[in-house]
RNA sequence: UCCGGGAUCGUUCAAUGGUAGGACCUCGGCCUUUGGUGCCGAUUAUAGGGGUUCGAAUCCUCUUCCCGGAACCA
């Protein structure tokens, strides 16, 4: 038998292998129709702090889910604290989503725009019964919830009548009485084995300034009876948030049902967590007030100001959580998988250029004096279009120190006395002697190039090694910020008894090269830009840099085998 | 202890009663004027016990372990 129905839903969203457990919910409500064939998102930050990676998770499930099933997704600012709330953190928000690339067109709400219908509500459940203005301060309200295996005890003023709730919720609004002297709570079930449902605070008196409503209030309504109404306001159909919301959503579609407005369906998902990272806005604060680090923009912060102004592209954050996927599972990604990501777009659009961050200068003996040679450099071997540019080459050169070693480990194949390396794009050199201080360091080395090896190998003899140069005369003084993880262990917030996150923290997650000499091309470049460092990693221009002096940070490094080999020995 | 979640290679995500698969990591090899990139190959997993079934990661049951929850925070 076919049911002729089920030609109906509009199934092209539908018949597409669902990515995870969110998209079958969606694909089952899409059958059902019980939103008809809409789907509509929304992102609710609180604006109380500056976004992380964990938030970009969040940006892009319901951002893309919205673009996936041709839906909408709403930005929405959950500012129902007006004591943890700024403007400025608004205007960061918005920055950072628009940065990683999402756009919520016209439809940027607030739930403060909601209060006038959230007081409605709240009178229409005063009238029906369901809930209550309590005398009980904070700690007497905590005494009367009971604990986990007992149940709560009533609020002595729990059987008010409506007249009596309707006028003093009123004198509430008027402002009559004072911070903490009465709440409005709803009533639900104070023997109710989940906490959230034993007649929950819902109107709070804060004689507090909002940053949008001025003081046009001083009873500010809680999380859980705004957020679900103000979905519901937005014709929100799928409200996504993250696990620790769970026990909160039998109190979400209490209040949608006894209100009986449009009932989305709370989905929760497991919240991002990296390893060598910590992710909450009060070790945040912390590592920015101790000066772990230098502000929320800091490089080494997981922040998406951090991470913007380190030199992640906003497609590599983009393709990390898509490819983190999203489930309920506790988890913790690598944070490896993140870096992998941006080298990977990286190595697709960065221009190659050579620098050198611990300079040895060096003299080639049998090059004639004063003779510069133009040598083609190709800008990018993953793209032709890329094209080429132009390296000055003389007698003169700075060499990487790493790239020298006066005695050779095994399968060390760089510089070393009386062997042989190729210089990227230019010839062959060999080393003939080294130049030493009064201390024994090395100051100079003497080398001697084969004119015969420009553009081809010598055929007598093989040179495996190529290393990074910059000629002398023409190299640009540079400062590179070589940043490291902030910290030193996969999970920074296990620690020893009486410690905490600090303890754990990198001392060395920071090394500023005050002169690196990086190659001509690189004398004006643009804030923001990025670049391969060849053989180094991937840099990008920090926002200090001037133009007598650019500044340089390290994103990432390229991946290293041989320091891996050598880490191994 | 009560309620709500969760448990699959080292990591992360799949497999929705029918060959446990991909990616990252690791380890080999090939290629290479970046010890980069690319390519090829290899190792490694269903928390435990019982049950249903021709057949179980998947369904039932008991156990263990992990996470969240008793803010007038979100």
């Amino acid at each position: 038998m076919v049911d002729e129905r089920e030609t109906g839903p509009d199934s092209s969203a539908l018949a597409e292998k669902p990515s995870n457990f969110i998209e079958e919910i969606i694909n089952e409500h899409l059958k059902t129709g019980r939103f008809g064939q809409n789907v509509h998102t929304r992102f609710p930050p609180e604006p109380n702090g500056y976004l992380h990676i964990g938030h970009a998770k969040s940006i892009a499930l319901n951002f893309g889910l919205a673009k996936k099933y041709g839906g909408l997704c709403n930005l929405r600012f959950d500012d129902t604290n007006p004591n943890k709330e700024e403007l400025e953190y608004v205007q960061s928000i918005e920055e950072d989503i628009k940065w990683l690339g999402y756009d919520w067109e016209d439809r940027e709400y607030f739930a403060s725009d909601y209060f006038e219908q959230l007081y409605d509500w709240a009178l229409k459940l005063i009238n029906d019964g369901l809930a209550y203005v309590c005398d009980l301060s904070s700690e007497e309200g905590r005494e009367h919830r009971g604990a986990l295996t007992e149940p709560g005890k009533h609020s002595p003023y729990r059987d008010r009548s409506i007249e009596e709730n309707l006028d003093l919720f009123k004198r509430m609004r008027d402002g009559e009485f004072p911070d903490g002297s009465r709440t409005l709570k709803a009533k639900i079930d104070m023997a109710h084995p989940n906490f959230i449902m034993r007649d929950p605070v819902i109107y709070r008196i804060l004689h507090a300034h909002h940053h949008r409503t001025g003081n046009a209030w001083c009873i500010y309504p809680m999380y859980d009876f705004t957020h679900g109404q103000s979905d519901s306001i937005e014709n929100i159909t799928q409200s996504i948030c993250t696990l620790e919301f769970e026990n909160h959503r039998p109190l979400y579609d209490w209040f949608c049902d006894k209100l009986g407005i449009h009932h989305p369906q709370q989905i929760e998902f497991a919240r991002l967590n990296l390893t060598y990272t910590v992710m909450s806005k009060r070790k945040f604060l912390t590592m920015v007030n101790e000066n772990y680090v230098n502000g929320w923009d800091d490089p080494r912060m997981p922040t998406i100001s951090g991470l913007r102004r380190g030199g992640y592209t906003p497609e590599s954050i983009r393709k990390f959580c898509e490819y983190i996927g999203v489930s309920k599972n506790n988890s913790i990604v690598d944070v490896t998988i993140l870096e992998n990501q941006v080298r990977e777009h990286l190595n697709a659009v960065a221009p190659r250029v050579l620098a050198v961050l611990n300079p040895l200068k060096i003299v080639i003996e049998n090059y004639p004096e004063g003779q510069v040679e133009e040598l083609s450099a190709i800008n990018n071997p993953e793209d032709e279009s890329a094209g080429s540019r132009i390296l000055p080459f003389s007698r003169e050169l700075y060499l990487d120190r790493n790239d020298f070693m006066e005695v050779p480990v095994k399968k060390y194949f760089r510089l070393a006395p009386g062997k042989e390396v190729r210089l990227r794009y230019a010839y062959i050199i060999k080393c003939e002697s080294m130049l030493k201080n009064e201390s024994g360091e090395i100051v100079e080395l003497r080398c001697t190039y084969d004119p015969d090896t420009l553009g081809k190998q010598p055929t007598d003899r093989r040179v495996r090694g190529v290393i990074h140069w910059v000629s002398v005369d023409t190299a640009v003084d540079a400062e590179v910020r070589l940043y490291d993880r902030l910290f030193t262990t996969e999970h920074p917030d296990k620690v020893e008894e009486g410690e905490d996150f600090r303890s754990n923290i990198n001392p060395d997650s920071l090394e500023i090269i005050e002169h690196a000499k990086v190659e001509p091309s690189l004398k004006s470049v643009k804030m923001g830009e990025r670049f391969q460092f060849e053989r180094l990693g991937y840099f990008n221009v920090d926002l200090d840099s001037r133009a007598e002096k650019p500044v340089f940070n390290r994103i990432v490094s390229l991946r290293d085998t041989w320091a891996n080999i050598v880490r191994r020995s």
